[in-house]
This record gives structure tokens, sequence and C-alpha cells, in this order.
DNA sequence: ATTGACATAGTACACCTGTTCTGATAATTT
DNA sequence: AAATTATCAGAACAGGTGTACTATGTCAAT
């Protein structure tokens, strides 16, 4: 979830961020060489030094006199928990904003906020991202403003995935169910109130499968 | 399904529960002198040799190159999971289908369907429940056939809140933004493309506040 | 009594790990 | 430009921490 504290610089960003999957992985914390080594920082000190500030900030504990005396606090420490999947929210789907590329190989997780969910929400799939929805155009998908929807990246969908893609010529972003027709696509809305839309293939620019919904009031 | 392990000496079950005392209160694994002390034994190697035994029997796994590299095993794991809610599905909600009363206190968990949500999805409340939805009635709130929702018992709504209602003359539930307006009560899709109803205060029953909505395909 | 597996003590060592110190660089303010 | 603050780098120290080693005690089977 989006953090809404002061702004953290992004190396103490992505510092937070990898004590969280750490945790998640390992169910003890990490050391302060354990951060240096992963979020590629030259010195302990430098560690040391944001620590303290994510600590003033109210991010997390520190126990100064006991190794790995690190506790996550506020949203951070739902990541302690074992068995969930960290989700990176690489970026937002709206009507006339690009979607953003995702490249599951080279992405870091510390890079993104992330949201800690239960396997059955990811079908169990490592490299599920997340798109936070930004207005209304996606509502017959019966997605609404301020959703999260999950997706797993996928090349080539089947025949009735529900798929996030991109239609380059009307430059929309779009969650549809995808229907191959010959050099055609076919794309259905899920609510079935709304009519589908036929477009080139070669207009469509699909980014993942839709593995599920999220949506918090 | 349980394996029957040989059992634990009286030392052994005694370390083993400072583990999980020690994990459930510092979020970090204690180190072999805390269990030492914490247990009262007078050497490390005593408390080394019986964490190999505990290693061996399946209760915990050592990462013996990093300090309070303990992981709890099976069933001892459970207590680093307590900060999961579980949350029972109590029925289904359709339109043409009476919403199931729900008794916070006497329900038993074990007698529904559980899903295992992380706290932000729950607000962190503890009472909450959830209901599938069954059929297209419920599209003016955006959700969709097979969804879950997420409800908050609750009995007097604040406006604004989407909650969930029972329309009796109707024989309809819903899902609906709550508005009291004297002694009626409107009720605004969250589909702005749909629109509100008013209808009597007492013709209108509300089970819940609705705290979230999950889908998955 | 002897043996051998199990369990416990005490001690010491080498590496792990948090911390501190000094200094340098970058960003921002005066 | 000068001053101030925020951030980073490198190195070194001190105590924490896992582990190894040896010795002792317990207890049942032989």
């Amino acid at each position: 979830m989006t953090l809404m504290k002061r702004p953290l610089s992004k190396r103490q960003q992505t510092i937070l961020n990898y004590i969280k999957d750490f945790m998640g992985k390992n169910s003890y914390p990490p050391t302060v060489r354990d951060i240096q080594t992963g979020c590629e920082v030259s010195s302990t000190s430098v560690v040391d030094y944001n620590l303290q500030i994510l600590q003033r900030e109210g991010y997390l504990q520190r126990r100064r006199e006991v190794s790995r005396g690190i506790e996550l606090l506020g949203e951070s420490a739902a990541s302690t928990l074992r068995n969930l999947i960290s989700v990176p929210v690489v970026g937002n789907i709206a009507a006339g904003e690009p979607l953003p590329l995702v490249n599951t190989e080279q992405w870091n997780d510390a890079d993104f906020d992330n949201v800690d969910l239960p396997p059955f929400l990811t079908k169990g799939k490592e490299n599920v991202f997340a798109l936070r929805v930004k207005g209304e155009s996606m509502v017959d998908a019966l997605v609404g403003d301020g959703d999260l929807v999950l997706l797993e990246p996928i090349e080539q969908p089947q025949n009735g995935d529900m798929v996030a893609a991109w239609l380059k010529d009307r430059e929309e972003a779009t969650l549809k169910h995808f229907f191959l027709e010959g050099d055609k696509v076919k794309l259905v809305p899920a609510n079935s109130y709304m009519q589908p839309i036929t477009v080139a293939a070669a207009n469509v620019s699909v980014r993942g499968r839709v593995v599920g919904v999220v949506r918090t009031m």
C-alpha cells in the first residue's frame, strides 16, 4: 500500500523494501551487512545512517544492542508473515496512460511499493505484479477508481483470458476478455451490459493476464 | 495426518516453547545464549546439542552460518502467522436470496469455509466476514458473479458507507452507498452510470459495512 | 562392574555484527 | 560564493554469537 508519511529517499525506500522481502523469505531479520550487499550500498555506516532515519520516521524499531534487532512497524509489518507473496505495484492503469512495460526478470521488488497477498489471490505465482486503477474507465470490467488489478505476465493469452491490453491507435488501456479471431481480436467486457469491440490483432499489445482484483474501502 | 514424532525431553520441550514465545514477542529469533539464560541452561553447548535434536526431529530449521538462524517448522510456525486474519464465508449474496444473519459472537469459524487475508484487506478487524456473490445483480456496485465481498458487522452505518442491505418489500439484497435522509434511505450505486434509489428507512435492513472486495480468475 | 548411548558443563576460538570515527561528496540554503 | 545540511565512503574496534573441544555425569543393558 502507498505510504503517506514524509517522503523517503530512494535508498531508504529500497532498504525498507529489502527488509520486508528478506523477512518474508527468511523468518529472521537481515543484518546491517545483509542490507549493505542486498541494496548495493558501499558501507555499513550508510545502512546504519538510513536505518536511523527509518526508525525516526516510524517505519521500524531497532534493538541496537542485539544482532538483527529490526522490527517492522505499521503496514510494513504485514510482510513479516510467511506464505504471503509480495506483489510490486509497478504503475497505474488508466484509459489515456500507457501501460508500463514489465520485465519480470530484471525488476527489483525493492524499487516499488509492495502489497502482500495470500497465495490464493496470486495463483501461487511469484511473478505477479499489480497496477493501480486510475479513473472510471474500467467500469466495464467491474473495476473502479483505486482498485488494484493483479496481473501475471503473459505473452500469448488463451481465448477467454481476461487481459490488460494497450490499444495502440486509440491510446487506451483496457481490461477485457481476449478472443483471437483470425487476424482480429475481439475484446469482451466483464460487464455484460457493455458491448464487445473488435480490433486488428496488430493493434493490440497484451501486457498480462488478470488473475485478481482487490478493492478496499 | 500428524506424524508420530519421537518424544522430546523436558529440556527440549522447554527450549522449543521458549523459542516460540521469544519469536512471538520479538519478531526475531533468539540466540543460543538467549536460550541458555532463558531456559536456565548452564552451557551454550547444551543448547546447541538440543537444537540439533530439535532440528533432526523436524521441529525447526537452522541456518548454522548466520546468527539467530532459527526457523520454526510445522505447527510451531503457526505463531508466526498470527497476523493473518481468517475470514469466514458465511453465505451468498444474491438479488432474490435473503442475506444470512450473522451473529458475530457465536459463529464458529470451523463451520464455514475460510479465507486468510492480510490485515490491510480487513482493516485489521477481527470480526470481518465474507459473502460470495451469486449472479450479476451487483454489477452496479462493481461486483460480479463469484466475487467475495468483505463485510464488517455494523448496526448504524455512517452516511456514505457502502453497505450490504436487504430491501424487505423487494426481497432483494444489494450493495450500495448509504445515505439517511429523514425517514428515507437513499442508496447510491458505486457505478456512476447507474441511478440511485430511495426507499423508506423501515424497509432497509443493513447487515454490514463493505470493507473490501476480492476477485480471483 | 563395564560398556555405550544420552545428556550436561565449562572453556576457548574465530567469525559475525553493530557501532563509531574521520573524512568526502552532493544538495540546499544563506 | 559560502555555509549548512544531508548523504555517502572506508576503516577499525568491541562485543555478540555460532561452534568446537574436552570432560563429567546418568542410566539402562550386558
